[in-house]
DNA sequence: TTACACGTTGACGCTGCGTAAAGGTCAAAC
DNA sequence: GTTTGACCTTTACGCAGCGTCAACGTGTAA
């Protein structure tokens, strides 16, 4: 029984183009080339095909695939365990995904329930008002229009647990903070705690948080008056400490 | 704060190659150029930056970051929703996938396992010999040695068990046969389960299968001498019997 | 002989960048 | 004033695994 390009990939359910490639990068070579040029395939390249597809719906690459099936001595059962353990990681990469995906669809979903129902846009439009107030304008100029905007609409889908939890974290962080500037060591335990709490605090508004950002946060808090005030408020120097803290806490 | 490539780069962990292209496909142009050519980007970038790869850590394309990101009535839940279905389908295919390179796995190893302990090497031997000496240097020269030894192979790494279920399988299958060749209607019930049967107990020998090629060994069954008789020892004509039954078989 | 289905090689396209190559710009050091 | 070195620029190939033309030869049935 001999088989063209087309036939064979009839048979074994692929294109005629995958025979040719495969032919190319020598995986699957034809038996025989015939006058006129005509690839033939025999019993020997059926079963070949047959294996490689075996090893290809595994996901095995191309070339891995060409070890294995050109080395008879292969560990092949070492090539699974492998292969197997990559798609485990691959399977926690991907549940973790869909997590934050579920996540994300969940707090936009809250975030549409709770502006039809307008239920706790009392305390949300208080809450902006205010941040409109402390930093307003001038922010707004500085940092764009976008940047406000999205922090607000991101203040508008939280609930009311989660603005408690926020609350309740702040206060945790301003009490923390005042504790560990009296140490005078921004590498303390305090200072670090401080700074991880500062981090919690800021995940709540950003939507993903890098290391760098909020090392440039951290700057921006004291270079920028209205902030520095914010934090200098009981005891002066407090903005600095932090930024120094949180230098400390990003470098690990 | 303006930002340079490299600047906003490392704020945001990504490299100035990845700026560059996000640019070009537009998906995040910089504020301005200055006037040496250098893309200089502002806080508003820095933000919409953000939001492009928390989208790309969900796994979403960056042309539907971009339609998301560039309609701001674009239904960002639906996106969501619907790359969500994706996910969930990819999950289940790396299941499957996982429970079958285990199988996989688990095979070889019983295979290797009952090498090492050569614990039923006696009968496998002794049915390869059989396999041999009944059609052995013909069909080796005819079929290739490589479908020889991968049939040996196989049969290497059966378990006792398996074995059992293939001879309970070939004497279920002869006496079907025998049943169905005897009503003489190869599409009937009889011939039918005949060839179901049939194509199970291939399925010990194949890694895969598909129906042309079903089709073709039962062809071969007819136009091979040894095949031939072997299937017509008690009644003549059953090999061809068999043959147009896997044929309205595979028909289906 | 005319169609028409089949075969061939060659080459570009897709994603999301990595990685040169070949060259301009800018600040600091000599 | 120039040289160094770290920046920046555009252009373009490379990756995996084929899909999909294009341009052209073959085989066979009408």
């Amino acid at each position: 029984m001999e088989y063209t390009v087309q036939k064979l990939g009839q048979l074994a359910g692929v294109s005629t183009r995958t025979l040719r490639y495969y032919d190319e990068i020598g995986l699957l070579k034809p038996a025989r080339i015939n006058s006129s040029g005509y690839r033939i395939y025999g019993q020997q390249e059926v079963n070949r095909l047959q294996q490689i597809l075996f090893y290809r719906e595994l996901g095995l690459h191309l070339e891995k695939i060409r070890d294995i099936m050109n080395d008879p001595d292969f560990d092949s059962t070492k090539a699974l365990k492998d292969h197997h353990e990559n798609l485990l990681n691959k399977k926690e990469q991907l549940d973790l995904l869909i997590a934050n995906v579920e996540k994300s669809i969940a707090a936009n979903e809250r975030g549409i329930t709770m502006t039809d129902q307008e239920k706790f846009e009392g305390f949300k439009e208080k809450l902006i008002e205010e941040n409109e107030k402390l930093y307003g304008k001038e922010i707004r100029e500085k940092y764009g229009q976008d940047a406000v905007n999205r922090s607000n609409d991101k203040l508008k889908r939280m609930t009311a647990h989660e603005h408690e939890e926020l609350t309740r974290l702040a206060d945790e962080l301003y009490e923390t903070l005042g504790e560990a500037f009296k140490t005078g060591d921004p590498a303390g335990d305090l200072a670090q705690k401080a700074a991880e709490l500062h981090k919690k605090w800021l995940c709540f508004y950003w939507d993903s948080y890098s290391k760098e950002a909020h090392r440039g946060l951290a700057q921006m808090y004291v270079d920028d008056e209205r902030f520095k005030q914010h934090y200098d408020k009981n005891q002066p120097g407090t903005a600095e400490f932090l930024r120094d803290a949180i230098h400390v806490y990003t470098s690990n």
